[in-house]
DNA sequence: CACATTTACCCTGTTTTAAGGGAAAATATG
DNA sequence: CATATTTTCCCTTAAAACAGGGTAAATGTG
C-alpha cells in the first residue's frame, strides 16, 4: 500500500463495475492515462486527475497546521 | 477563494517568507510553474505539484465514502 | 477447456508543460 | 520620492504527457 493514489483509484474503479476503457471514456481522457495512474505513475497532469477523481465522487483536500489554523480564524465569521 | 489550490500556494509562501524564485529552488521546479499555480492554472504535473506542496508541508488527501469505509474495516488489523 | 473480455504495454504523431532568460509593471522599503 | 525587490508575463527550446491504435498476455466466464 506504498502508492496511495493508484489503488484508490484502482479500488473505485473496480467498485464502479467500470473498465480502463469506459473510465477513461467517462473522465475525457485517454485509456493509457488510467492505466499508467493505476500503475504508479504520478507525472500526470492534474487537471486529467481531477476529471478522474470527480467521476468517482472522489474528494481531493489539502491540510497543513497553517492552513487549518488560518480556515477557522475566517470561519468565525460565519457563524 | 474558488481556486483553492491557489490560493493555498500563496498563503504559504508568503508566511515562509520565501519569494516565488526561492519556492522554486528549494521545490527544484521552474520559477514559472510556481507563478502559473499560484494564478490558478491547474494543467500542471502532478509530480511537481507535490514537490511544491513538500517543500511547505502541505498534506495532500482523498476521501470518499467508498474509501473511507474499506479503510475502517482494514484498520481492525491494527488494534 | 474454449472463448470473450480486460489489461499490459508497445509505438507514433501532436500538443503542452517546463525551465529559464529577459524586461516591464507592480510592490515594498529606505 | 528614489531605489531595490518581487511579480507578471513574453519568448525559445527541450522534454514529456497525451490520445488512440494495435496486440500479446492475463483474467474471467460459460
Amino acid at each position: 500500500m506504498q502508492n496511495r493514489l493508484a489503488d484508490i483509484i484502482l479500488f473505485h474503479r473496480k467498485r464502479s463495475g467500470l473498465t480502463q476503457q469506459e473510465l477513461a471514456e467517462l473522465a475525457g481522457v485517454g485509456k493509457n492515462m488510467i492505466y499508467e495512474l493505476e500503475n504508479g505513475k504520478i507525472s500526470v497532469r492534474l487537471d486529467n486527475l481531477l476529471k478522474v477523481l470527480q467521476v468517482m465522487n472522489i474528494e481531493l483536500n489539502f491540510h497543513s497546521p497553517l492552513w487549518e489554523a488560518f480556515l477557522r480564524e475566517h470561519s468565525d465569521a460565519k457563524r
